[in-house]
DNA sequence: GTGGTCTAGACCACG
DNA sequence: GTGGTCTAGACCACT
């Protein structure tokens, strides 16, 4: 499990976290039944507050990414690879349509915005 | 000038308000030295505060997007051609990378991405 | 009398007439008992409000610099040399202080500060 | 951190703190990463309220003087040295030109001038 | 009439 | 605890 904070960005702690280890999740580089580390640990390499962590946790497991087991630890839940893409569908949809959306109002044409993300996508 | 609120969303309304409007200049639906309504009869045909239309005018304006004249109204600033793209380019710019990022990390394909942004925008 | 707009400054426009107004008679550009245009033409000639020009001629009344004969116009008002002074030191004295305490407060030396008057003078 | 309103003055309070903190930063009195005191200690020592320092804190930000950290504080940002210059000459520059236009317009000599400026330093 | 400033007080998101 | 947003309502300056 591998996570990098910019915390100068707008994007509140908690929620880089969430992206990150779900992307991890949803790529196959966690498996199924991992013990993901003990929030104070993590708390600690970050340097953030153990609470930004616990609420991290609390979304992953809400959203069905993880599972909590009391008194032994957290885990990648299991994910039939149909799950998977509903997920993706859902985690990607709202965030895509709407700066699709924006974009489309800007003015921006289908090739523009298609040359755009292309371009976006090799580059990063 | 045409603005529509989504007071449910997570957005906040000067934002929403910046972004409806700064696009319809982009766009060349307003012209410029076209005189905004004053910010109370926004405020009330919106059906929100004064202050929150302030604050996105005030957006505006620091963005280089209108001018004021005190106690004659705010106008829509001219932009040559040129910074017009600028502009376009650093407001989608950076959501749009970011994006992008998020979503190759989740494992999208460049074809399955270009094929949501496809859909998604002849949809809206 | 020679006026110059610049419509977009912070300055309030009244304020500009004043002190370019009010500069040329301590100059003696306008010698004393010199005839004022009425105020509409002045404000025709401008282009802004007759109210405007007229807030600007009160501001030199009260100031001492112009008096009004009713229906007949706006003069410039006879000031002996040694008043002129006066004038002049009230005039830039506030100004000048403040905006010193100010360059002082920044941690600008005398000397620093002397070398940019000097420049901006022979610039202007 | 120390900050004096001159709540009888014309200058707005939130330009006045602007003024006073963005000059501490420059002169070095307050060092990068310094935790600026929360706005609402501020508000309630300064006898104003919230949202006047809020504002203050905002134009600091914006011009590159802090940085915020949601739910942490406010930080005054790291500036190079040379940035530090370019900021000064920016902040003094544009107003002090102004007044020395005005001055000579006033027909006042570079000597006479020179001189004012020394005294008004020296007194101050 | 216009916008500019300031107030007091509320609620939410983040850590 | 922190700052971010929004509200309603007041007063002033400028045109």
């Amino acid at each position: 499990m591998k996570v990098i904070i910019a915390s100068g960005a707008d994007t509140p702690i908690y929620q880089q976290i969430f992206e990150q280890v779900s992307a991890q999740i949803l790529n196959g580089d966690l498996p199924r039944d991992f013990c993901l580390p003990p929030i104070r640990t993590v708390a600690k390499e970050l340097r953030i507050s153990v609470i930004t962590v616990k609420r991290a946790w609390e979304e992953l497991e809400r959203a069905g990414f993880i599972y909590t087991m009391v008194g032994k630890g957290c885990f990648v839940a299991p994910l039939d690879p149909q799950m998977l893409d509903v997920k993706k569908e859902v985690l990607v949809g709202d965030r895509l349509k709407k700066e699709i959306q924006y974009d489309k109002k800007l003015g921006l044409s289908l090739e523009e915005l298609l040359a755009l993300v292309k371009k976006y996508y090799e580059e990063s």
